[in-house]
DNA sequence: ACCCAGGACCCTG
DNA sequence: CAGGGTCATGGG
């Protein structure tokens, strides 16, 4: 068990926050995030239990994992040694919109996924809502996923992400069953293209933000967003800056002039998060 | 019963 | 290279 006490990490806020599809609440109250292979069970802390702590309702959170998992694994996957409020307190101060948004969003953390988890759920992600990506990628998980026993699990089990090869040897019309829809060929082709060179996602790990992006788009179905998402959410390039319907509405509204990305070299994806935590959060 | 979603592809001009 | 039609589905 490890306890995590920092005003910059939220799981509530993380888990809304459309970077990850399976971070659920479970039926106790607590969350249970599935990734890489791993499942993890979290409480947020209980107002006795941050007393004196300066720590709002939900700002304190009991991992179920031990210290070692925590070490090896999850610490890393939360990137809890980057430093948050830095971000934040580096936003301008004349910018009411940006400084509102990322108090609102603050708990937000720039999560480092496993690039296969990610690249097949922003293929999916395109025209659709959330609810609707988390129901697609939890259908394929039960479906192509290997079931897993574990009785920490919500219901006794669960399934993990399904592999290159198990979604490149399924047949178009298996795909769609998981409400995939025209993506289905997308998502087979990127695990055919994946699982003939099991290597190529790790070797992107090295590569710079250009080629990246490059490498990623040579995929089919992934274009200049998902690329982004992935680059971002996945291999950690916090500067990569992905825009959707909803950043575009924003950056329309809030930056005729266009955003300023020199401000926030390096770290622009931190304020993109920001931003569409506060939008999505808003309806 | 609507409307729209963390867009990409592909074909025109 | 830019612009626009088209694509399938379900959550709200």
């Amino acid at each position: 068990m490890v306890i995590v006490r920092d005003k910059d990490f939220c799981m509530e806020k993380i888990a809304a926050s459309g970077q990850c599809f399976r971070m659920n609440r479970a039926s106790d109250g607590g969350w249970q995030i599935i990734a890489g292979g791993r499942l993890l069970r979290a409480y947020e802390l209980s107002a006795e239990e941050t007393e004196g702590s300066g720590l709002e309702q939900g700002f304190g959170v009991r991992l179920m994992c031990t210290e070692e998992e925590y070490r090896d694994f999850w610490c890393g996957y939360f990137d809890m040694n980057a430093d948050y409020a830095a971000y934040r307190e580096a936003v301008d101060p004349s910018d009411a919109f940006l400084t509102a948004a990322s108090e609102e969003g603050r708990g937000i953390r720039i999560l480092r996924q496993d690039p296969w988890e990610m690249l097949i759920p922003f293929i999916i992600s395109q025209r659709k809502n959330i609810p609707a990506i988390k129901s697609c990628v939890e259908a394929l998980c039960r479906k192509y996923g290997k079931r897993i026993e574990d009785q920490t699990a919500e219901g006794g089990c669960y399934y993990a992400f399904p592999s290159a090869e198990a979604l490149a040897g399924a047949s178009d019309e298996d795909l769609r069953t998981c409400s995939l829809g025209y993506r289905a060929p997308y998502i087979k082709a990127t695990a055919i293209e994946a699982a003939a060179d099991p290597a190529a996602l790790d070797r992107m790990a090295g590569m710079t933000n250009e080629d990246l992006l490059d490498a990623l788009m040579r995929f089919k179905g992934v274009g200049v967003k998902v690329a982004n998402c992935v680059s971002l959410f996945a291999f950690h390039r916090i500067d990569a800056f992905p825009v959707d319907v909803w950043i575009s509405r924003m950056l329309e509204q809030y930056y005729p002039d266009g955003f300023p990305f020199e401000r926030y070299s390096g770290f622009a994806g931190v304020m993109q998060q920001y931003m569409f935590f506060h939008a999505v959060s808003n309806k």
